[in-house]
DNA sequence: TTTAAAAATGGTAACGTTACCGGTAACGTT
DNA sequence: AACGTTACCGGTAACGTTACCATTTTTAAA
């Protein structure tokens, strides 16, 4: 019985695959034409043509011990001729382990993410791992979909950037003990590893350059509340104006969304209320640029009339004119130190639940000047 | 004997799991906690909790016919309850298809390529794609790597958009029929499918434009042979100076890398060789944000003394002062008709070889005069 | 020489899912 | 009453790999 059995599955294998060792297969090939139908090769075909078992070829595969030198090598040309290589999807299904992960951003245009996105990567690759990208173009619905997309395509762990904190689903990748981390957005009360910049003291280093440049009348071009990077930025200006002992009026913060063009309205707006500001500190470079435009479009020039400062320190900043002075961030570290802490999180048993902050650097360029 | 083993496996089976359905588990989780040890719930619980095969629970999954209506409600509960989440990497194992496609990408900081990313991403994901990117930061080592590591990851297809033509990798791909299609840069001889833009005419249009302004000493800054877009630009130049009667001096064109601290030291020697330049075209934006600088050190002003045009509209070209005329790409399109093409070429089974080429756009802002 | 230990190898269940085939029940139709 | 249909449902092989044993062979020790 058992025999026939096997006799069937023998002929059935010779009928799927074909002879083996039809000849000398030469050169990279990694997939076997048979009868017109293309069928990769598998383990079983090196362990056939090498006369060794699977489970030999699978300890040749992954450096395992407890194999003679010479079946190794002979293992080893058979897979080169065969241009055999390892199915990830089969061998991620036993071990529970893809060696993908992945990385969610709220938007892959925004100055700030290809180069957070190449610390990522890079790191990544050093460490063995792939990458699936999700970009959710700041939707939170889309957020939702793509941790569960990464889930299901069963990641070994995921990095976040959200936009405004998804606390929700951020909580249940805690609770589940995920691996997970947070990197460049930190959420309020961070409940998961973060990897993140210190905004407050960043955004007070800006504006207090300002203060010791001798501006009093310094406005502030912000994302608001609705952004976590943006409310502690804002911390940052009313912290050093504060300690400066300058009131700060109301009109002199303008809250606006993420691009140039609302930056130039923001400014608008805060450059028509009172024309007494002598400086500007934007919350991102981006709109910084729009402060620019708001300058010039009323005929005055930067930094004689306006100095402007940004944070961030996005590629286009030291191009403009006159070049940006801005708050340096270092994104790719960024990127790097995220992979390094979910391979951590991913590797040891146990969650943990570390943040760490990245300083950054004030770079002094042509935008501003003391008065 | 069957009998026997089917008891140890249901034995088994209550000690890996624990008891089934003790109490009601409410709420999403998508794992379960049983002595301690994190168990991911899978289609058996479902069925047996549901009280049904898995096959039919497959088929609700599936949206398959020929299952009762009232037990796929019932099923679907149980779903819900559990928070069951279906393990794609199983099923990508016997359906042979991962829903994952890779991108591989020459640099993603290069400011091109977020936008072409964006649209790769959102097509993907209207396909019910993952994608995996690879950043191969130009390195043809890398991008062979990338295609080694994207196979074993059993991706359904790849979209490459290699620097050079790894003609090599390429030509291999096609051999082996793998869906691939070929983004944004072109290999000389098309092998694979390809979705690009007229870079001859693109150029063409640059400097016709130029030359119908009154401007006869024109330079071009370019990345040379080495880049097939360099190339191609070139010879759009070419062809437009010879269709216009004017002789091509040597030194008129200035090959350099792709950055603007390399395009400024193409221009500094562009200039230096001949005062008479009245215009340059720069095959890439970047370049000409060097060209700029090169130009303000030596107290020339644009376009009053230089026009300077580019190509590719990056960002940044907008907001340069002055702003910069330019070729606008649709990155973006160029990226979801990537992702068109290539989910076609896996849907259908023998391999095509289209090539769609997409139209540029003049763009005139305040970097051209005529004189 | 015998025996124990070490080295080298193989067989097979299992990972979680779907495809395929087979079976039962209910319901007309002749 | 006998006979297709149809609607539902389940069992199990298979996908390609690794883990876990069992087994054989070689080597070293007694």
């Amino acid at each position: 019985m058992l025999f026939i059995r096997n006799l069937i599955f023998f002929s059935c294998t010779l009928i799927r695959r074909g002879l083996y060792l039809t000849g000398n297969v030469t050169g990279n090939v990694t997939s076997l034409s048979i009868f017109g139908v293309e069928v990769a090769v598998t383990i079983k075909d090196i362990a056939k043509n090498a006369g060794v078992s699977v489970t030999t070829v699978s300890r040749v595969l992954n450096g395992k011990p407890d194999v003679n030198i010479e079946t190794e090598t002979r293992v080893q040309e058979v897979i080169k001729n065969l241009g055999y290589s390892p199915n990830s999807v089969a061998r991620g299904l036993v071990l529970r382990k893809t060696n993908v992960i992945g990385f969610v951003v709220p938007d892959i245009m925004n100055p700030n993410f290809p180069e957070l996105a190449r610390g990522v990567m890079e790191r990544a690759e050093h460490y063995g791992y792939s990458v699936i990208f999700v970009d959710t173009n700041h939707d939170s619905k889309v957020e939702k979909k793509a941790i569960k997309l990464l889930r299901s395509n069963q990641v070994d762990g995921i990095i976040v950037s959200f936009t405004e904190a998804n606390q929700d689903e951020l909580v249940k990748l805690k609770k589940e003990s995920f691996p997970s981390v947070q990197v460049y957005r930190k959420s309020p009360n961070s409940v998961l590893s973060t990897i993140a910049i210190d905004n407050v003291a960043s955004a007070y280093r800006a504006v207090k350059f300002l203060i010791k440049s001798g501006h009093t009348h310094i406005g502030h071009i912000t994302t608001g509340e609705k952004t976590q990077s943006g409310l502690e930025r804002l911390q940052g200006y009313k912290k050093a104006m504060k300690e400066a002992g300058i009131p700060v009026e109301d009109s002199w913060i303008q809250i606006c969304p993420h691009s140039a063009e609302d930056g130039e309205k923001a400014a608008d707006r805060l450059l028509n209320a009172d024309d007494r500001i002598t400086a500007v500190f934007s919350s991102h470079d981006l709109m910084a640029v729009g402060v620019y435009e708001s300058v010039y479009k009323r005929g005055l020039s930067i930094p004689a009339d306006i100095s402007v400062i940004g944070h961030d320190d996005i590629g286009i900043s030291k191009y403009l004119r006159p070049k940006l002075t801005t708050i340096k961030t270092f994104k790719k570290n960024l990127g790097k130190a995220a992979v390094d802490l979910l391979i951590e999180e991913i590797q040891s048993e146990s969650p943990m639940n570390r943040e760490e902050i990245f300083q950054t650097e004030l770079v002094v360029r042509d935008s501003t000047r003391a008065i």
